[in-house]
DNA sequence: CTCCTTCCTGCAAACGTTTGCAGCAGAACT
DNA sequence: AGTTCTGCTGCAAACGTTTGCAGGAAGGAG
C-alpha cells in the first residue's frame, strides 16, 4: 500500500537505483533528475523503508537508551534532550527502563542490541566487566559511570560531593551522614569515597547508612537510623531520598534544617517546590543526555573511540541546611552570608 | 560478524527454513530437530534481524509513543508502564516529545510510521480531523482525547472534575476559578465542560482563566489573575499548574488553603511532598499505559476495531483545601470531617 | 577525428528473513 | 498391496533497499 522506491521510479522515468541515490547520495544525480525525482517521490508521499535500509547497510538509525528508572525525576530531562538531540540528525531513541535491576539491564542490551546502531547506558547497575563484555556486541556509550575503556559521560559528582561537605563543614556540622545509593551505582560509590576525604579534611565525621532503594521511600526508611547515629547533617545520593528523607525527619518530630541538615544531589524540579527548598548538588542531566548521543553518533566508523566527557555540577544553597549544633560555632560568616536562596558555588572540571 | 540464520541452519544441518520455523512457528518443526536447533542458536548467540523479519512481514515488533512532554511528570508512570506492558510481548517502544507543539506531533507521526506497528497519541494537541488523517497511514491509539472513529483511552476526569468541584462547593465556595489548560488539549475543554455544569448545579460562578501552559510557571503566572478575579477556590488543568499557582498566590503573601483553595488533577508524586499537601484528582497513568498498548496490540489483523476506555478518576482530599469565605459558612460538617489527608472519594465508570 | 575525462544512469547482486508449495517418509486405512 | 493422510523438511521467491561495476553521452584536449 505505501508507495515504494518502484512507484517512484516508474512515476518519474529513472531507474530505481537513482532514486535510491537521489536521497542516500545526492551530489551523485543530475540537478535536474533529482529534482523530478523529489517531485514525483513528495507527491506520492514516498519515505524509505527503514527496515530495507538497515538490512543492507547495517545502519538502523535507532538508538537505545537504558535507565533504571524512568519515574525517576533526574531522568525525564535526560531522556528528553537525548530524544531532542537524536532526532535531529533523524535517529530515533528506544527508551526502556530496568527498574534498578542489573540482570533486567542485561536483557535490555542484549534485545536491542541487534536493532540500534548503539545504546546509552546511564546509571548502570551492572558490574563493570558486564558492560565491557556487552560492549563487544553493541556500540556503548555509558552515562553516569567512568569505565577506561568505554566512551563515557560523567557528572563531576566527587567534586558536587566535597562542595556540599565543605558547605557542612563550614556552617558548623561536624558530625555527616551520608545516604548511600544504591548497591551497583558507581555514582554512589564516588560520592561515598569524595565525601570521606572532604570530611576527613574538614576534621569532622562521616558515617555511612545504606546501600538504600534511590526514591523517596529509600530515603524515608532512613530517618530513625539517621537519627540514632546522631549526625547533624545529612548529604543524600539523590533528591529524592533527601525530601524522604526530610518527610520521615518531619514525622519524628526533627526540624529540617534547624535540628539537622539535610543535602540533595541532582537539582530535580521538584527541590525548588518543596518546603524548605532543597539545598542540593546541581547536575547536568540534559546536557548528559545531549553530550552522550553525540558521542554515541560521532566515532561514525572509527570504532574504539573513548572520549570521556566530565560535567561540571553546582552547589546550590537553598533552605534544607544551616548553622551546626556547636555553641561557640564555626560557622564561617561568608557561608553564612553565602546561604540565601539559590546562591551558587560552582566548579569546572577541564 | 553475527551470527545469522545460515550460520545456524549450517551447524545444526538443517535448512534455513527450519531454523525460521523453530522461532516463528515451533508447532511446525520435528520436537527434536527443535531442540537441536534451539541449542545451536544459544550457542551461536543468534538473534533473529528483526530488520530482515520486518522486511518480509511487515511487523516490526516497534511502538511508537508520543507525549507532548517528557518531563511532566504525569508522562513518566505512563511511559514506564506502557514500555514494560510491551516488552512482555517482546515489541519494543520508541518515545518522543513533541514539546506541546502540533505541528511537531504531526512530524514524529509521519516519521514514526513507517516503522512502528502503531502509536501511542498521548495527550495530542493537534486537531481531530488531523488525527484521523494520521490514522489511516498508521494504527493509532489515543490517550486523552475521545475521537469517535478511533480507539481511545481517556481518563474520566469529567467526572473528577466535578467531584472537586462538589467538594468546593461543599466547603462553601461560591466563585470559583479555572485555570485552563493548553490551547489543544481535549482534557482541558472536558474539564471546563464538566466544572462550568457543576458549579451551575451548585449554584456558584465559574471563571475561566487561561489557556495556559500546563507547567508550573504557566500555573504561577495566573496567580496575579486569580487574585483580581476574586474567587476563592480554584481548580488547576494539572498539578504542576496547582503547583505553580501555590507558589504564585504564595508570593503575592495569599495563603491556601486559608484565603484560596486549590485543586490540582493528576497526582502526580510531587503533590504529596509539597506544603500543603495538594488536593487533586487522581488520574491512573500507568494503567492508562497499559491499556493504550494492549489495545494497540489486540486488533492483530483486524483494523478499525474501535475500542474504548474511560478510566476511573478518584478526588484525593488533602490540605490545599478549606472551607470557603461564607461568614454564614454552608459547609456541610460531613464534607468537612471527609477533609482529612488522603480522604478518597471515587467514582467508577463502566 | 580520436582519445580521455567527467558526469550521470542502469544493471544486478546482495542483506537475512518468511512462507507457499512440493516432496518424502511413514502410518493408517481400505 | 494400494491409497490417503499426516508430519516434517527443503526449495526458492519474495520483501525494499544500497552499491560496485559497467556503459553511454557530452565535452575538452591532442
Amino acid at each position: 500500500m505505501p508507495a515504494t522506491i518502484r512507484d517512484v521510479a516508474r512515476e518519474s522515468g529513472v531507474h530505481i537505483s537513482t532514486v535510491s541515490r537521489t536521497f542516500s547520495a545526492p551530489h551523485l544525480v543530475n540537478p535536474e533528475t533529482r529534482t523530478r525525482v523529489l517531485a514525483c517521490a513528495e507527491q506520492l508521499g514516498y519515505r524509505p523503508n527503514r527496515a530495507a535500509r538497515a538490512l543492507i547497510t547495517g545502519r538502523t538509525y535507532n538508538v537505545g537508551l537504558i535507565v533504571a528508572d524512568i519515574a525517576n525525576p533526574f531522568f525525564p530531562p535526560l531522556i528528553k534532550a537525548a530524544e531532542s538531540q537524536a532526532r535531529q540528525r533523524d535517529y530515533h531513541i528506544f527508551v526502556a527502563d530496568s527498574n534498578e535491576d542489573a540482570a533486567v539491564e542485561e536483557d535490555l542490551v542484549r534485545a536491542l542490541a541487534k536493532q540500534v546502531d548503539g545504546i546509552l547506558l546511564c546509571s548502570p547497575r551492572m558490574s563493570n566487566s558486564l558492560i565491557e563484555l556487552l560492549s563487544r556486541e553493541v556500540p556503548l556509550v555509558v552515562v553516569n559511570r567512568a569505565i577506561a575503556g568505554l566512551p563515557t559521560v560523567v557528572m563531576d559528582v566527587a567534586q558536587g560531593a566535597r562542595l556540599a561537605v565543605e558547605h557542612l563543614a563550614g556552617l558548623g556540622h561536624r558530625s555527616i551522614g551520608l545516604i548511600a545509593g544504591p548497591r551497583g551505582s558507581w555514582t554512589s560509590k564516588e560520592i561515598r569515597r569524595s565525601a570521606a576525604t572532604a570530611t576527613r579534611a574538614a576534621d569532622a565525621e562521616l558515617t555511612v547508612i545504606g546501600p538504600n532503594p534511590p526514591n523517596e521511600s529509600g530515603g524515608a526508611a532512613t530517618a530513625e537510623q539517621v537519627l540514632r547515629s546522631g549526625v547533624t547533617a545529612v548529604l543524600a545520593y539523590n533528591d529524592l531520598m533527601a525530601i524522604g528523607l526530610i518527610e520521615g525527619l518531619h514525622a519524628l518530630r526533627v526540624r529540617v534544617p534547624e535540628d539537622i541538615s539535610v543535602v540533595g544531589i541532582d537539582d530535580i524540579a521538584l527541590s525548588r517546590l518543596i518546603h524548605p527548598k532543597l539545598t542540593t548538588v546541581a547536575t547536568p542531566a540534559a546536557a548528559a543526555g545531549r553530550a552522550a548521543v553525540d558521542m554515541l553518533l560521532a566515532h561514525g566508523d572509527d570504532r574504539r573511540t573513548t572520549a570521556h566527557a566530565s560535567l561540571r555540577t553546582e552547589l546550590v544553597i537553598r533552605d534544607s541546611t544551616g548553622p551546626g549544633p556547636d555553641p561557640h560555632s564555626h560557622a564561617d560568616p561568608g557561608y553564612a552570608a553565602a546561604a540565601a536562596p539559590d546562591a551558587v558555588a560552582s566548579y569546572a572540571k577541564e
